[in-house]
RNA sequence: GUGGUCAUAGCUCAAUAGGUAGAGCACCAGGUUGUGAUCCUGGCGGUUGGGGGUUCAAGUCCCCUUGGCCACCCCA
């Protein structure tokens, strides 16, 4: 027991340890069941790509690509840990060529060199889907439906869903300008960190918190005046889709999610859980344009990744979802030195229950309290007098009688007994 | 990257106006010799995140450093 540790997890990573592990086992179950429930197939790529995947995330070497762990392996590639897995998707896609449409889902770790927080940490697992090869509004809903889905499906009930569309790439394009125009024009009194956000992204500036910006953005125009028909009406079409699902959502105009590949639709889900700065659980959009920018054919995509931190962090303010340490259905007490534990819980595991024992040949007492802690439902007590009987003792932990059965009876007995709660 | 704040036993915390650290929980062992969870008793356990300084004396004051948290930035 040192009172300083010789190391320490590097800043902004954790061990996840038992039982929490468990929880997060099962968050990505409930999310493979979910997106296998649509025809989802699980790909998995690899937690480190080149350089230039992940390139085209950030217009003008900004945003994420500034926060990449990068560097060149011993072979003199420039690589990356991933900043987040959709390029990954895009790349597998162009280097593979599946046919369309492309139905996947994936769940892991992602790397961003941050400032890590509660809620934000520099390695941080996301679950997600991505579709592609398919320009359908419909498809859209399906994606945004999987996560509605995904929450529900964990008892989250304070999430909320903001939808907007960016429009076609040329509708962006005019309203980024318009945007540009708008806040430098003297009449706009902007903050001076949003003046340095305008040069880098004018539509980040309707991310901006600041009261000083509040009249510049109200005033500013809404994306929506932008819009091509083509794009209206997709747009329209999700909303319509959503509607018949009976989903709820928010169109707001001046969402902006922070990856500059997203065209047309893009969506954002909140937890009213959540009152810190940290409160998005994760978000997707098109991507239309990406999987020709890594040298694929031009191919439409949408898709989603949410956040599992935040997602449990949500399902802790909200009690659902909890924390539960996995029991076993018997625990093997021995007094006779412990191989009989041994074999006892080597016929329990072969027989499909789940068997601890106690080590060490310590005291019954101690081995008792062991049982008492693992929380199985029974107590399976071998000593002299059973080992020359051939039996053992069962015994119910919740204050029943105890029982001695012949040996070869153990596995029938203890099968018959509820193993739940 | 910027600013703020915090850091005492495994965990949650306490320690009067600077005088060489305590509690609860947890863990271990007993409570007439084969049985847990309750109860009683006892025990293990900290050079007070690390380093330096002021002082006769520092957990308590000052500086540096490491890490957490909060806000900004950005975003999941």
């Amino acid at each position: 027991m040192r009172a300083v540790p010789a190391f320490q997890t590097s800043p902004g990573m954790r061990d996840i340890l038992p039982p929490e592990s468990a929880r997060w086992r099962r968050l990505n179950a409930v999310f493979a069941s979910v997106a296998a429930s649509a025809g989802y197939g699980q790909l998995i790529t690899p937690l480190l790509e080149d350089l230039g995947v992940f390139a085209r995330l950030g217009e003008g070497g900004e945003g994420v690509s500034k926060e990449m762990y990068q560097f060149a392996d011993k072979g003199g590639r420039d690589v990356a840990l991933r900043p987040e897995v959709t390029a990954s998707v895009c790349r597998a896609f162009a280097e593979h060529r599946p046919t369309t449409p492309w139905k996947v889902w994936y769940t892991g770790p992602n790397f961003r060199y941050e400032k890590p927080q509660r809620g934000r940490f520099r390695q941080f697992d996301q679950v997600g889907v991505e579709v592609l090869g398919v320009d359908d509004a419909q498809l859209d809903v399906e994606v945004i439906a999987l996560a509605d889905e995904f929450f529900r499906a964990l008892g989250l009930q304070r999430i909320r869903l903001i939808v907007n569309s960016l429009g076609e790439p040329d509708d962006r394009a005019r309203y980024v300008n318009a945007l540009r125009d708008h806040f430098e024009s003297s009449s706009a009194g902007l903050s001076t960190t949003s003046r340095e956000t305008l040069q880098r992204n004018p539509l980040r500036v309707l991310d901006s918190k600041r009261a000083e910006d509040e009249a510049a953005i109200a005033a500013a125009p809404q994306i929506g005046e932008f819009h091509s028909p083509a794009a209206a009406e997709h747009f329209e079409a999700v909303q319509g889709g959503l509607r018949a699902l009976e989903i709820d959502f928010e169109v707001e105009p001046k969402l902006v999610r922070g990856l500059d590949y997203y065209r047309r639709t893009i969506f954002e889900f909140q937890s009213d859980a959540l009152d810190s700065a940290q409160n998005a659980l994760g978000g997707g959009g098109r991507y239309d344009g990406l999987v020709e920018a890594l040298g694929g054919p031009p191919t439409p995509g949408v898709g989603f990744a949410l956040g599992l931190d935040r997602t449990l962090i949500a399902c802790d303010e909200e009690g659902v979802f909890s924390s539960e340490s996995e029991r076993p259905d018997a625990f093997v007490v021995d007094v006779t030195g412990g191989l009989h534990a041994t074999v006892i819980t080597g016929e329990l595991r072969a027989a499909g229950l789940v068997a601890d024992r106690g080590f060490d040949n310590r005291s019954m007492k101690a081995q008792m309290k062991l049982a008492n802690r693992s929380a199985a439902p029974s107590a399976v007590i071998v000593g002299e007098d059973e080992v020359a009987a051939g039996t053992v003792i069962v015994k119910p932990m919740d204050g029943g009688e105890q029982i001695t059965i012949r040996r070869d009876e153990l596995v029938a007995h203890l099968r018959a007994r509820p193993t739940t709660t």
